[in-house]
DNA sequence: CTTTCGATGTCATTGAGTGACATGACTATA
DNA sequence: TATAGTCATGTCACTCAATGACATCGAAAG
């Protein structure tokens, strides 16, 4: 018997899909995950920082799909249009099927530890996408404005697309919603509206 | 002696900050906390659901803040006017004195776990003013677009507070990158620009 | 004075996460 | 083929966060 065995973070997030949906994240431990994948505990956390990370493999690949949408795009790009870029990217990263991402969300949605690590995944991806428009000639705070509205529109677009029946494209709820930001903050008064800048 | 302690909570929070600043998050058990503060670590979790939580007491009445004054706000306020007004009222909640603020921020900054909470702390906050919104007749997808854009102008406005010197008040920084979003996101054509609908 | 109730202490336990060290297996090089 | 090096894994022991069960103390009400 060979003591090594091949794709052992394969095996993990197998194993750990399955306990997750037959019982819960919560009832199930990481030894429980360990034994279903032919490994120990402690190999576990070898190839995942926590119990979490198992179920955060996708973050890395998304991140990457926008951050080269983000840089294939032209060269003196605007902000609009870098997160333009990255936006459809990031929709092109998912494609047509919601059914993973639903079951996965179904997970995630089960336990505030998971909503928690899905934010800050979230958050990550903003600030990567923020110090690429800075790397490609945009200024702050624009980058970090236009990163967290872009991020912002697509958490609420892809909850959308997730919860709606197959009417409408990924891209066509993300192009809408961030259509919508853009009506709604427009109609703020081009000198700040009624905010009192309050110099006590 | 009396075994009943007063203000338990005000006891660990002293405690928890002392230590955080002497050492750090890490480096202080719950145990260390609650010796400071003459308590055991059993009563510490009955008064904080994690160990975390000990950070978070403010994160609360922000919200209350928030939500009061978006409640004040004119009966038919479309979008915009509501998210003023509830920028507004998180404006004044932190007042002028950046010096706490900063502290605070540096504990937090200093580890992932911190990070994660403040985040979720946010996002709660976004739901709630959506929810606010949507009670005042802000219909979807418009009361979730316009909540997480003000949550997300208020964090890249608050950082910018934080990192600058004592220029600008925090009203100002806020009402300037709201401003600047709306700049942005409106420079995107009316029809959606290039994010093609892909349908595969 | 006694009863009741809420806050705390004590004890035991589970489960996440980590460090140290041993061991097996694959690879390179002679 | 032999030997050394390296990497993934197993084993053991440990810390610490978090929780349940139960005892106890103090205060307030009757």
């Amino acid at each position: 018997m060979s003591r090594w065995k091949p794709n052992a973070e394969g095996r993990f997030r197998a194993a750990a899909m399955e306990l997750f949906i037959e019982r819960s994240y919560e009832q199930t431990t990481v030894a429980d995950i360990a034994e279903r994948a032919g490994l120990t505990p402690r190999t576990f956390f070898r190839h995942f920082a926590d119990k979490r990370e198992v179920l955060f493999n996708g973050s890395a690949r998304l991140q990457e799909a926008m951050l080269s949408a983000v840089r294939a795009a032209p060269a003196h790009a605007v902000a609009i249009e870098a997160i333009v870029a990255a936006l459809d990217g990031m929709v092109a990263f998912f494609g047509d099927d919601r059914a993973p991402a639903r079951l996965r969300r179904s997970i995630v949605a089960s336990t505030p530890e998971l909503r928690e690590r899905e934010l800050i995944k979230l958050a990550t991806l903003s600030a990567t996408l923020a110090e690429a428009m800075r790397a490609r000639g945009i200024n702050e705070p624009d980058a970090s404005l236009a990163a967290e509205g872009a991020i912002a529109v697509f958490r609420v677009a892809f909850a959308q697309w997730l919860d709606e029946s197959e009417l409408r494209s990924l891209g066509e709820i993300v192009s809408a919603s961030l259509n919508r930001l853009g009506t709604i903050v427009a109609a703020n008064g081009p000198k700040c509206s009624s905010l009192r800048s309050s110099r006590s």
